[in-house]
DNA sequence: CCCAGAACTGCGAAATCCGCAAGACGCGTA
DNA sequence: TACGCGTCTTGCGGATTTCGCAGTTCTGGG
């Protein structure tokens, strides 16, 4: 026996791969690490591997397949509009019948950042940054509602960004 | 004179605050700084020195500034879908007069992730991260629809995230 | 029961982070 | 123009963290 701290955890259960979804391999482990770097991507392995039962090699092993398998990326993150340049906007997009086509297209785009398919009156909404009004109007005149299966679009502009966070995990 | 590093950038303006935004005090080489890390928010300032000529010391005085500003923050981000549980929802909201004191009571909730003020149909977008889908209902229409000067809302409940970048610096 | 694979732990060595004090620079003022 | 002030930079050590590498434990399958 090593350190004590390890004890409590061997007796739950290890894996807990989460009952009611089919994503893959995030146990409830790995879900306090993301907590802690929720609050700060910076957080040192060891400290995290203090807070969540585990030694800092074991964290930073666990990071980096979280990293690797795409379940969660460590980014600095901005309001653009705050930054300076640059115009944003949402747009609610309608399709005619399969939506991926158009998904992977939009997902192509650079100036797109965010892609998610929805129920409700519209289909897919697609967040949008761009140079200027111009460039903007270039987007989504000239290039969404150019995609043959696109039906219609209707856009939001950005105004003012109120809040961003990213702390689901702890409340 | 010292690494030499430095002589490039001296030869061009200090501040170049951006010309076409009221935003405060982020220079081009904090922007460069940003760039760096929104590939990896856990790149060494001795690397990001590097990249944007400046020392290690440097650029952890503008990265500390930057976080204590606000103007940025370094984190995990996940896609909550992807990561298990909760339900998630974009609400588009249309208000009656003032759109500050809604926007401030759902920056208050925390379950809204995401907050802000468009032109459009909808006054005001709100991302909502949830349980499940009581909790999505309560949220919506016992809390959101309940405030005064919500005139009305539609609701977007997400299928799958297609897309999720922070690279509007980098293209 | 044994074996293979995966996960965790415990180190040193190397790299990084952090605080500090001194020097350089920009800018407004007398 | 000269002076003074605040900000930005730089260049260190020392403390901390990261990294790579075995050895050990745990799990599941044959």
């Amino acid at each position: 026996m090593h350190s004590g701290v390890v004890a409590s955890r061997s007796a739950e259960p290890r894996d807990s791969r989460e009952s009611r979804n089919g994503s893959p391999q995030v146990d409830t482990v790995s879900l306090a690490i993301i907590e802690q770097l929720q609050q700060d991507g910076r957080r040192p392995y060891a400290a995290i591997g203090k807070a969540v039962g585990l030694s800092e090699a074991a964290v930073r092993q666990r990071v980096q397949k979280l990293l690797d398998q795409g379940v969660m990326q460590i980014v600095a993150v901005t309001d653009p509009l705050t930054v300076g340049f640059r115009r944003q906007a949402m747009v609610g997009i309608t399709v005619e019948g399969d939506l991926d086509p158009v998904a992977e297209a939009l997902t192509a785009m650079s100036e797109v950042e965010y892609v998610v398919m929805t129920a409700g009156s519209f289909d897919i909404l697609a967040e949008i940054v761009c140079e200027d009004d111009d460039h903007l109007l270039d987007v989504i005149n000239k290039r969404i509602r150019a995609l043959p299966a696109v039906r219609s679009t209707e856009s939001f502009v950005y105004l003012k960004l109120k809040k961003q966070t990213y702390m689901w995990g702890t409340r």
